[in-house]
RNA sequence: CGGGGCGUAGCGCAGUCUGGUAGCGCAUCUGCUUUGGGAGCAGAGGGUCGUGAGUUCGAAUCCCACCGCCCCGACCA
């Protein structure tokens, strides 16, 4: 490609809106121009960027055994009504009718079409297992689309559907799917982990995120250094305390601590540690019938409730927050001086999270604005509570698998893959007959990968003061061939021309600045768009037979023979 | 959904308080000069000042409504 042929163009500032540092390098390079919020026009120069991530991930993908096919954006309302799915979905499905006043959606995902399309098709246990996917962009109506293309609300997404006549093969297959995923990502070039995750609103078993490590990743991960775990906080275990819960040595007092509602306040006004305060969160669980389960969840000071893990519990499936109404009714007090001493227990549920049952001599409001209660006991003071773990673990924690300490970090979900068992094979009633002619429910996994994301990912781990570092695999262009003075001088472009045409030749995605502009224009452009290999030919160095070499990261540009440009820049590509 | 902020040329911004013929930098176009790190000089084009309805002799500026966008919040009592 010449440049004067291509069409891009870069900016010197960053539009305003822009927040994270690929969002603004993307729009200063003309990767994307913003639509409409969370909706972006693919550039040329950054579509070649997500057209070479995609033929990554459809390259592994069929070498793994999947077989691509394209279903439609656009998908009848009527399987979200048979999955029953539609009004857990939520507002983030976007609705539509059509002339006749039938409803549709764009989908945000595919299980009920693709589990329609198998179950029209497959009859017999002798045409599983299969395995189908497509690459197609995606609509969900994000509360808050941000981030450029990592959180927009169109977005072009890898998804996959297995179908099996075991719960074995789904096994055999996720695991595929799990080594093919670090393939994928390996060969694109990022730093990533996979970390237990939890299934959310999809449903299902298994689960494994792939998380590329960023700070501006918007998931916490849980992970141990010296060992293999690696879970979503989401999920991550927070183990018990191993020893055991020291005896009482106070008595119980009521205390006068106005105004202080905050536990960090309380603490501090107190003079006790945070730990050793106990937060109590009023949450309520209503029935279809609508009667409402009130409960306390306790939590240490220093914790944060885990909604993940809090949601779990049966008599709490799901919750909500407790509004001040509520409270007050039920404790008799504004939220910030409640507790568990003294309360109803069949009227209040109370949960300790498992570090607050290994407390003594704890701190906890005392039902009463103004006060708090010191020096309180399980046991003594209040019942035993039900003992879970519905908090977020913390740096320094036990790893769950004993083998050392956690540690986190931030990492933005780029692929998720799951056992969904039955659960829309059920729905939707996609069943084969076995090799004794029973009819069965088929086995699924779903395997996601964000492609349109995977590029922001890349830029958010690669860039610098001068712009995007892409690795060569998804860069625009492999190598840049910059002239100095190719309208002017008719040996430098005797040069260029003819380099261009041997790097071209020898199947390498090369670009030719051949624009009249500038050499600091040139630079400053080819270095902002991310192109990993630059070749300057100039008329100093040609009179020595040499061109100058310089990796896009390097510090320092090189000298090299003419001769040997071609050997160089294919070693540089194939070490890459 | 709650709170805050913004909307003026393709991008970044000033002007709004205190109403009086719409500006700056970058980008674009023309000419000359320049050519190894985002050039210089001279000239030019480009605006429903988010939309609508008001107040006024006169509105980017004041009032009202709407639309769009951004940020914070929507556990941590």
């Amino acid at each position: 490609m010449r440049t004067s042929q291509f069409f891009f163009t870069t900016l010197k500032e960053a539009p305003a809106d822009a927040e994270v540092v690929s969002q603004k390098l993307m729009l200063r390079a003309g990767y994307i121009k913003r639509a409409a919020a969370g909706i972006y026009t693919w550039m040329p120069l950054g579509l070649r960027v997500l057209r070479k991530v995609e033929n990554i991930v459809r390259e592994e993908m069929n070498a793994a055994g999947a077989l691509e096919l394209l279903m439609p954006a656009v998908q009848p309302f009527e399987l979200w009504e048979e999955s029953g799915r539609g009004p857990g979905y939520g507002p983030e499905l976007l609705r539509f009718k059509d002339r006749h006043q039938r409803d549709f959606v764009i989908g945000p995902t595919h299980e009920e079409v693709i589990t329609d399309v198998v179950r029209r098709d497959v009859k017999s246990y002798r045409q599983l297992p299969i395995h189908l996917y497509q690459i197609q962009s995606k609509f969900r109506d994000e509360i808050r689309p941000r981030f450029g293309v990592m959180r927009g609300r169109e977005f072009l997404m890898k998804d996959g559907y297995s179908f099996h006549s075991s719960f074995e093969d789904l096994q055999r297959e996720y695991g595929n799917m799990y080594a093919t995923y670090g393939r994928i990502f390996t060969r694109l070039g990022l730093k990533f982990r996979a970390v237990a995750a939890d299934t959310g609103s999809i449903g299902g078993t298994g689960s494994h995120e792939f998380h590329v490590l960023a700070d501006s990743g918007e998931d916490d991960i849980a992970f141990c250094p010296t060992s293999d775990y690696a879970a979503n906080v989401e999920l991550a275990e927070a183990l018990a305390p191993s020893a055991p819960r020291p005896a009482a040595t106070l008595a119980m007092e009521k205390v006068h601590t106005p105004g202080r509602m905050a536990c960090a306040d309380v603490a501090q006004f107190l003079a006790v540690p945070l730990d050793r305060i106990v937060k109590s969160i009023a949450v309520v669980s209503e029935n279809q019938e609508g009667s409402k389960t009130f409960a306390l969840l306790l939590l240490r000071g220093d914790h944060e409730l885990n909604e993940v893990k809090a949601s779990k519990i049966d008599a709490l499936s799901p919750f909500r927050f407790a509004t001040d109404e509520e409270v007050i009714e039920r404790l008799g007090c504004k939220p910030g001086f409640i507790g568990p001493v003294g309360i109803d227990r069949d009227k209040v549920l109370v949960f300790a999270d498992r570090s607050v049952a290994n407390l003594a001599d704890f701190v906890c409001g005392a039902n009463e604005a103004g006060y708090h209660l010191c020096g309180v006991n399980f046991g003594r003071d209040l019942p035993e509570p039900a003992v879970v773990d519905i908090r977020n673990v913390v740096a320094g924690d036990p790893a769950p698998d004993g083998k050392g300490v956690l540690d986190i970090c931030r990492g933005i979900e780029v692929g998720h893959i799951f056992q969904l068992r039955s659960k829309y094979a059920k729905a939707l009633n996609c069943a084969f007959l076995d090799e004794n002619g029973k009819s069965q429910i088929m086995e699924m996994g779903c395997y996601g990968i964000g492609v349109s994301r995977i590029v922001g990912a890349a830029i958010e781990q690669g860039n610098d003061d001068k712009g995007i570092v892409l690795p060569t695999t998804i860069a625009p262009f492999e190598v840049c061939i910059v002239p100095m003075g190719y309208h002017k001088s008719d040996a430098v472009k005797a040069a260029a021309d003819r380099l261009y045409a041997e790097l071209k030749q020898a199947g390498i995605d090369v670009v030719l600045d051949d624009r009249n502009e500038r050499p600091g224009v040139m630079f400053a452009d080819m270095e902002l768009i991310g192109i990993p290999h630059r070749v300057v030919i100039g008329e100093r160095g040609l009179k020595d037979g040499q061109f100058e070499y310089k990796g896009r990261t390097e510090a320092e540009a090189t000298m090299v023979a003419q001769s040997n440009i071609l050997a160089l820049l294919q070693g540089k590509l194939c070490a890459a």
